[in-house]
DNA sequence: CGGCAAATTGACACATCTCAAAGCCTGTGG
DNA sequence: CCACAGGCTTTGAGATGTGTCAATTTGCCG
């Protein structure tokens, strides 16, 4: 098998907008520092001033913002062909750090890679503006989740965003997807602690249709399980449009 | 008085960054259409296309997730010179609604001039550009608060937030600014009910060298307030560094 | 003065946290 | 192959935090 490609960012684009040839061509001819990470490194820390930025290829990542006393606030999850870091080439100093869930493969884009298509490429330059405009609509719904929502409906909720983000570019089949996660993490993804996390999903377990054993979450009814949590994909921008 | 003016707008940039003349004679031309929305107006509504984003000139604006139930999220607030709707520009479907908290005057540009500046102008598209992505900074404290800040911290919080962006724009003076909001809004944005929130704004009074009377708030020790909130201002790019 | 909208209070139910102890599973060394 | 250590998960119990409902009070405006 050749190593982990970009396709998945490509799809990510295309399910959104076309790509002509040629900016399937400048993305795919970026040149790419790959590496691996392991579960709750931190490929990205918080007050740094990076001079790249990351793309996830294969595993989850999360965003996390830090607290005085330890305690954490994790506000995203990322999937392959999310364009994690882009974020950091217009901040510059970063304000929260990128951490691996489970094993993570990234590549690593340099900013002058970044700084050139945005100074000849108006249109590849929009679709990695969407990206991060995405990125904020995803922080949205985690506001209103945690602000708004039970915590099962927060976790169904999450459930629903994440197996229709991995579907989408065919990163899950059969209505289940790899979600090698601690309930510790998600306790710092909800806001809440481990031992209302772990009632929590016990409970979903038994009424809503989903299971989830550490490793993989099984989704028996989906339907129901995205009108029990409200969950309305339209905020994910999954329509091609001319952007 | 002449009409307000978009120089909010141009000294949220020159606060991140240096325009040039030509740029700075760019924003001031582009073609406005003003209005003014009374208190809880839908200046943006959710799931709707806009043709158009809009500016925040004068008073507050609040973006608003609602729920099925009625109950919604209130995840930012935006002052004079923030380009509010710049998300609607690469997101074409709206994901939430954008509010007046008060009486708040926008203007609104043509997304065809956003356009034609995206296609022409590769640094004031990555000024725009940052400006969505501190956008999504501001949700991730906000995430933070919601999720690992005590109510008394949260609100401690939103305030030193508010006092720092309305300062950088010449709208805050003497540790006071503006705020006429009802404390249900304040409820909306901190994901609580409406009694708890009294309780603990009576709480800060008391405690926290603020005050507010629903109209103004009034810090008496910004640098207590922010310490007690783990105010960091750093999230809100207020450096200026070539983008 | 009368009428509202917003702020405040009180009482009580329910949700969530913390602390601490068990139970489970997996990898390792003997 | 078994015992044990370490990291997660699960449970229980009691302390706090928050929500809900309903009544009162306050402030502003016609």
């Amino acid at each position: 098998m050749e190593p982990s490609s970009l396709k998945p960012l490509i799809d990510f684009f295309e399910v959104r907008d076309n790509l002509s040839d040629a900016e399937r061509q400048i993305l795919s001819s970026l040149p790419l520092r790959r590496h691996v990470f392991q579960r709750n490194e931190e490929m990205v820390r918080a007050h740094t001033q990076p001079r790249e930025s990351c793309i996830v290829l294969k595993g989850l990542a999360a965003r996390a913002v830090y607290m005085q006393n330890g305690a954490r606030q994790l506000t995203a999850v990322h999937v392959p062909g999310d364009f994690v870091d882009l974020h950091a080439f217009l901040l510059k100093v970063m304000d929260h750090s990128v951490v691996a869930l489970g094993e993570c493969e990234v590549a690593f884009v340099p900013h002058e890679q970044l700084m050139r298509i945005s100074q000849e490429q108006p249109h590849l330059t929009r679709l990695f503006w969407m990206s991060t405009v995405i990125d904020a609509a995803i922080h949205r719904a985690w506001l209103a989740s945690i602000g708004r929502r039970s915590p099962e409906q927060h976790i169904a909720h999450l459930f629903c965003e994440l197996y229709t983000r991995l579907e989408t570019i065919g990163f899950a089949r059969g209505m289940t997807f790899g979600f090698p996660v601690t309930q510790s993490e998600v306790a710092d993804m909800l806001g809440l602690s481990l031992v209302h996390v772990n009632r929590t999903i016990q409970q979903l377990r038994s009424k809503y249709f989903v299971n989830w054993d550490g490793t993989t979450v099984h989704i028996k009814d989906f339907d129901r399980l995205a009108e029990f949590s409200e969950f309305d994909p339209s905020y994910l921008s999954l329509i091609k449009i001319p952007r």
